[in-house]
DNA sequence: GAATTATCGTAACATATGTTACAAAACAGA
DNA sequence: TCTGTTTTGTAACATATGTTACGATAATTC
């Protein structure tokens, strides 16, 4: 049912309050103190905040088979920092932080399972951290693609605009360092993909 | 003797292997593939690489009490990504992975210890990348203010070098924008200090 | 306390990047 | 196919920030 549970060996269903979610429901707001791990089971949660010039600022989204809160719990003010809305309709797993040791320390998978979804997840904002202390745009774009394209040196992209957006960089700049680099001669590309030469 | 173990309730020392360090000597290098988490008992160990330009590169600067290879370990690739060598006399206790995640599931307080170093390590991280996210180096320093500042308002500084580092910033770029700040009312600073009004 | 080194403030200049706007292309739904 | 929407490329312009250099100040060493 979710990827903590892979392998699993003990019945770990009574740990878990499962709750559904309309589209728009609000899950926690900033400020809430958090006492429990979330498992998204299906559906979409996005994490939000509002920020001192009152835009409105994304800070994550949680699709199916994600966790949130995992840092959270453990941290030593265990607090909210922002408010999670259901995109459509969603499936929540809540864990208390007592159920949730309890679980890690009586299934060896799942501890497992947890501490690698961890790992993951902090390479992944790893890599970020690292392409944002980049100089230029070019060596922003040139560490992305060094880093995530595949045996035939090709990234895929869902869109320019999501692109730019994780190099945290305007999307006009962003065509225009690929426009540059590919009359360089450093990489092609067309609508859907990257590639470096 | 490590903050792992407090209020640990079981005998952890058959667990450990501890090793000795002098200065300059290498606890592993880059493309070694890790099986042991280590914790740094006293001394210092620099996590380094060589980027493609040929510079030396300081990944991270791990000291007493501190932890490494906890992402690594268990992660899907868990080959190191630089080299570790001691900047003085280091002395390093080893976890193999499944000692380690033994001690996880007897120890509850061992659990806990180790879900809140990986807690507030990621903390750390991630405000980093907000900060590196603001778009201009104002925004880059009243972020940092706001989410540092004690009661008083005030942040202390060890050095401009080391905060335009930590900013991705020049230091000259630096200082001009503090002194702006100073100018427009917003700030008060001296050497070591730095005051939001 | 003199000499050496590290840290810092400041300024002038160059430029990479942000900003804004608009039209072409691609896409989606009827 | 038509129509409205989304995504993308491009350009002109403004400016925040990078770059470099130098002197002043503070810290360290002998």
């Amino acid at each position: 049912m979710h990827q903590l549970f892979n392998n699993a060996t003990i019945d770990y269903s009574s740990y878990l309050k499962i709750k559904t979610f309309k589209k728009d429901d609000i899950v926690f707001n900033e400020g809430d103190k958090c006492t429990s791990i979330g498992l998204v089971i299906s559906g979409t949660l996005q994490i939000s905040t509002i920020t001192i010039l009152e835009n409105e600022y994304s800070i994550s989204t949680i699709m199916a088979n994600d966790i949130f809160a995992s840092t959270l719990l453990f941290s030593s003010n265990p607090t909210y920092l922002g408010y999670g809305r259901c995109l459509k309709e969603t499936k929540i797993a809540f864990i208390t932080k007592d159920n949730f040791l309890s679980l890690l320390q009586k299934d060896l998978n799942i501890l497992n399972n947890f501490l690698s979804f961890l790992a993951n997840k902090r390479l992944l904002v790893q890599e970020r951290l690292k392409i944002l202390c980049q100089k230029s745009i070019r060596e922003k774009i040139l560490f992305l693609l060094k880093s995530r394209m595949d045996s035939s040196k090709t990234i895929y992209i869902s869109s320019k605009e999501k692109l730019a957006l994780y190099l945290n960089i305007p999307r006009p700049s962003l065509s225009r360092e690929l426009s540059n680099m590919q009359n360089d001669n450093l990489i092609k590309y067309d609508k859907k993909r990257s590639i470096l030469l």
